[in-house]
DNA sequence: CTTTCTGTTAGAAA
DNA sequence: ATTTCTAACAGAAA
């Protein structure tokens, strides 16, 4: 499910939980989810095996994000880093609390492990489940930093949003490298990372600019805008615990709530809430866009 | 019942 | 080189 602020937000509510834990045991009940990413996945035996050793014993250190990436290190210098995709949840359970994260489902308050929980690590205080209803994410093994950085996981991402050095002169200067939509622009994360679905429309609705407009036509006063629109929203968005649905909760119990904030994400057909139009629905780099042709030029 | 849609992204196809 | 399409999969909604 996520974008960045889910991702985000997810990380700030398990930190306090998994930080200083011992993996103690391993559980890999769908082994093509740590052999690799993308798509045809094979399962191998070895990788399983390397993922289980290689974790097992080892002690979590820091919790760290990359774009939607969530990076565990662990005190042997091994990495563990998991890709949530499309319905990822990581989910902590001990003798007191839950805490869930991610897409959400169901019963995951009720009942853990439930028929969707594939990888199981078992800490000393409570036990971390990594359930996927469709089974596009990926949880996978670095004996180190520097195997993780060869392999290049990272290659092409852009800027981080929420950092320092996201500033206004960088993303011009990244931006105009680019051509093609805008909506496209967001979603590839290689000028700056963290928007999806979601994010991208919302930001081009704030900046007021049109998803369709080609990133070649903008001119300096609409990057700007476009630029604070992604701090503000995505700031926002983890202030407020990330936009996910149903049960969704954080680390004190509470609920992400920027969904209440969504202004033209799920609104297509629905009048703009600033102007009234009837917001437009299209296809863009192949995903369902909205926007207001009032409000956003 | 069937068909369509969904928060992602790698890799293939164009 | 760059852009678009499809696959990975399951379940909810229409």
């Amino acid at each position: 499910m996520p974008e960045l602020p889910e991702v985000e937000s997810l990380r700030r509510s398990l930190l306090p939980y998994i930080l200083d834990q011992k993996i103690t045991k391993v559980e890999v009940l769908l082994p093509k989810l740590v052999s690799s990413k993308g798509t045809a996945r094979q399962e191998s035996s070895e990788k399983t095996q390397e993922f289980i050793s290689g974790l097992e014993n080892s002690q979590i250190k820091k919790l760290t994000r990359r774009a939607k990436n969530m990076i565990f290190e662990l005190d042997t210098g091994g990495i563990l880093l998991v890709h949530l995709k499309m319905t990822g949840q990581l989910v902590f359970k001990d003798k007191n609390h839950l805490i869930t994260g991610g897409h959400p489902i169901q019963d995951s308050e009720t009942t853990l492990p439930n028929k969707h929980s594939y990888v199981i690590f078992h800490l000393e205080n409570g036990t971390l489940y990594y359930n996927d209803v469709r089974k596009f994410g990926y949880l996978l093994y670095f004996s180190s930093k520097i195997k993780l950085d060869d392999e290049e996981h990272f290659g092409d991402l852009g800027m981080e949003p929420l950092e320092e050095s996201f500033n206004e002169e960088e993303f011009k200067k990244r931006l105009k490298t680019k051509s093609g939509n805008l909506k496209k622009l967001f979603l590839d994360q290689k000028v700056v990372v963290g928007l999806g679905n979601i994010y991208a429309d919302e930001v081009c609705f704030t900046a007021g600019v049109l998803p369709t407009r080609n990133v070649k036509s903008l001119n300096d006063k609409e990057i700007k805008k476009l630029f604070h629109a992604i701090k503000i929203i995505l700031v926002k968005a983890v202030d407020l615990g990330g936009s996910s649905i149903a049960n969704y909760l954080l680390g004190d119990g509470s609920r992400g709530n920027y969904a209440h904030h969504h202004k033209v994400y799920g609104r297509g057909g629905k009048p703009c809430l600033v102007c009234g139009n009837t917001l437009s629905v299209t296809q863009l780099a192949g995903r369902t866009t909205v926007f207001c042709t009032v409000c956003q030029k």
